[in-house]
RNA sequence: GUCCCAGUAGCUCAGUUGGAUAGAGCAACGGCCUUCUAAGCCGUGUGUCGGGAGUUCGAAUCUCUCCUGGGACGCCA
């Protein structure tokens, strides 16, 4: 545990027993209260509502009860230097601060652990998210799931929670088909002849490449083949070739899965048609105008799903059951899926059909990744599924880079739409967020440059520590002392861009400093003491841009 | 029509699960480099928190209702 999460708890002890000391009410009765750092600075260190939450119980005005807390206060024993009673009845704490300088020694020597917790209790979670159907390139949207995705799975493994990713191949469905028959396409119209694409194909420019190459390396080879053996040799060239891109589209996006699943698979083990027999076991499966359906309107689905279409196949629904049931066999305890906006009608059945399994639905959680729109010039960029003219994932990362590119997704709340500003993202100037991090990490490992050009040799002595007391300074400690907690509190909250934002504090609070003092000087002892701060936020930054895939720079 | 997400400064967005005078970046203006990187710092101001009602010591946050934008409502995936 954390020096500062210590000396917070022990805070919250104190007033516990102050409460009870003071007669108002028993130690059981005391009602749920925060202990929280104020906005304000001039509110203290802490500050504590337990006052107003107490008026109903104890029938007094806060201010009394404030007054009769802080009178039965053992101040030394929660290291408190001086109380304040203020506002409505907010208790403040002002404390000694020199416990702080504790987070030094600790972050120096957990470096890349620093901000590790157990808060999760190695609870099995898997989070499933990209699973974009191998039938073309990764767009937008796929950056942002994967951005979003990796940096949540980053921060629930530094939570202390056993993470597991995972990407669904959706590679047995009508789409391969659909691809199969558009490389087909795009083969004859590259060896001149006239065929045109099917309806529902894939237009993108990655197909008509893929026709270019066959017809180049291999000729009319596969125009003399039987159809039948032309659509399996296509269908599976093709799945293969759009997952090696996939994959390679990711890594360099720094993504990556511990498994990858595949749809076939479900299949060749039978699993899907025993799900569909499981169900049908459970009484919630029935026959109708010649297709099977799922009652899923028994747990809140507007209507019920066919899982059997009149024609004998299956639909999207059915083999994803079979996948989720899967999940669970594994012995995930949470399972997170990570969709894209346009699924989001898809929710309520899933969870019907888990739940007609058996399962708690909350065991299930779907995280929806709201739309992006890119803008350009001041402009929305028009996408185009049907012309294949759409921003892939590699123009972004080409264009804009991947630092900036996964910060940039990364930065905002994935429930809420995101303006892509394109040139924003792309200039190399101080109106780029990501810049003003990373300049941090590399201005302090330009202070080690010059302090061993200077001839001194790093050798921290806690015991020079105390001479941290600036305003920037503490400021500096308080900040780096919350991080574990910070980290816990995005896992738990599957929200990753509260990384960013205290990414983003800490680079602040680092070039104020910067301003301020130096940190190399004639003064010896401050010089280790400074030196030695300055590589805790450095650890911390990289620690922190780690978890979100951004490089932290030695040099800019 | 039903459901989901959103509506906060000129723009893009946060808001620590109900707290004190609602914040940050960008944009605008004024300062700061003979000293560890000026991709930086310091200062200046801007709000009917979409509207209305309710819950209570206290609401951007919770409830209800209405308005606006986006998305979803297939025997597609």
């Amino acid at each position: 545990m954390s020096i500062v999460e210590q000396t917070k708890n022990k805070i919250i002890e104190e007033i516990k027993q102050a409460v009870v000391a003071s007669g108002m009410v028993e130690s059981e009765q005391i009602p749920d209260f925060v202990l929280e750092i104020p906005k304000e600075k001039s509110h203290g260190d802490y500050a504590t509502n337990i006052a107003m939450q107490l008026t109903r119980i104890a029938r007094k005005n806060p201010r009394q009860i404030a007054e009769s807390i802080v009178g039965h206060l053992n101040k030394e024993a929660a290291s408190v230097s001086k109380v304040e009673i203020a506002g409505p009845g907010f208790i403040n704490f002002y404390m000694d601060n020199s416990y702080l300088t504790g987070v030094i020694g600790q972050i120096l020597e957990a470096g890349e652990t620093y901000g590790k917790t157990n808060a999760g209790g190695g609870k099995k979670v898997q989070v499933e998210f990209v699973s974009a159907n191998p039938t073309g390139d990764l767009h937008l949207g796929h950056a942002r799931g994967a951005a979003f995705g990796d940096a949540l799975c980053n921060v629930l493994d530094m939570a202390g929670y056993d993470v597991s990713r995972e990407y669904y191949i959706n590679d047995a469905g009508n789409q391969i088909v659909n691809l199969a028959r558009s490389i087909e396409a795009r083969y004859f119209q590259a060896l001149g002849r006239d065929m045109e694409m099917p309806e529902d194909g894939y237009f993108g420019k990655d197909i008509i490449e893929f026709g270019k190459e066959l017809a180049e390396r291999h000729g009319d080879k596969y125009a003399n083949m039987s159809p039948e053996e032309r659509f399996v040799f296509f269908r599976n060239w093709g799945r293969d070739k759009e997952l090696e891109k996939i994959k390679k589209d990711l890594a360099d996006f720094r993504v990556y899965f511990d498994d990858w699943f595949s749809e076939t698979s479900l299949y060749e083990q039978g699993l899907v048609e025993q799900s569909v027999e499981e169900l049908r076991k459970r009484g919630y499966v029935y026959e109708q105008d010649g297709a099977t359906w799922l009652r899923s309107t028994e747990f809140g689905d507007d209507k019920d799903r066919v899982l059997v279409k009149q024609d004998g196949t299956y639909t999207y629904l059915t083999p994803d059951i079979a996948y989720h049931e899967n999940k669970f066999s594994r012995g995930f305890e949470q399972l997170i899926n990570i969709w894209g906006a346009d699924h989001h009608g898809y929710i309520p059945r899933m969870k019907a059909a888990m739940q007609c399994l058996g399962h708690n639905p909350e065991q299930l959680v779907v995280l929806i990744n709201q739309m992006v729109s890119l803008y350009q010039g001041g402009e929305k960029v028009k996408m185009s599924k049907r012309t294949g003219k759409a921003v892939t994932m590699r123009d972004l990362m080409e264009e804009v880079g991947t630092d900036a590119t996964r910060y940039f997704f990364t930065m905002r709340s994935q429930d809420a739409h995101l303006d892509f500003d394109m040139d924003l993202a792309v200039s190399k100037s101080n109106e780029n967020p990501v810049f003003y991090v990373q300049y941090a990490h590399a201005r302090i490992c330009s202070i080690f440059r010059q302090a061993e050009e200077q001839g001194i040799t790093f050798q921290p002595d806690k015991g020079e520590f105390i001479r941290l007391t600036s305003e920037k300074e503490v400021d500096l400690l308080k900040h780096l002392g919350a991080f574990p907690q910070e980290i816990a509190a995005a896992a738990e909250m599957l929200a990753p861009h509260r990384i960013v934002r205290y990414v983003h504090e800490l680079a602040s609070m680092l070039h104020s400093f910067y301003n301020a003092e130096r940190v190399i000087t004639e003064d010896e002892g401050l010089t280790q003491a400074r030196l030695a701060l300055m590589k805790a936020v450095q650890t911390t930054l990289a620690n922190a841009l780690r978890l979100l895939g951004v490089s932290a720079p030695q040099k800019m």
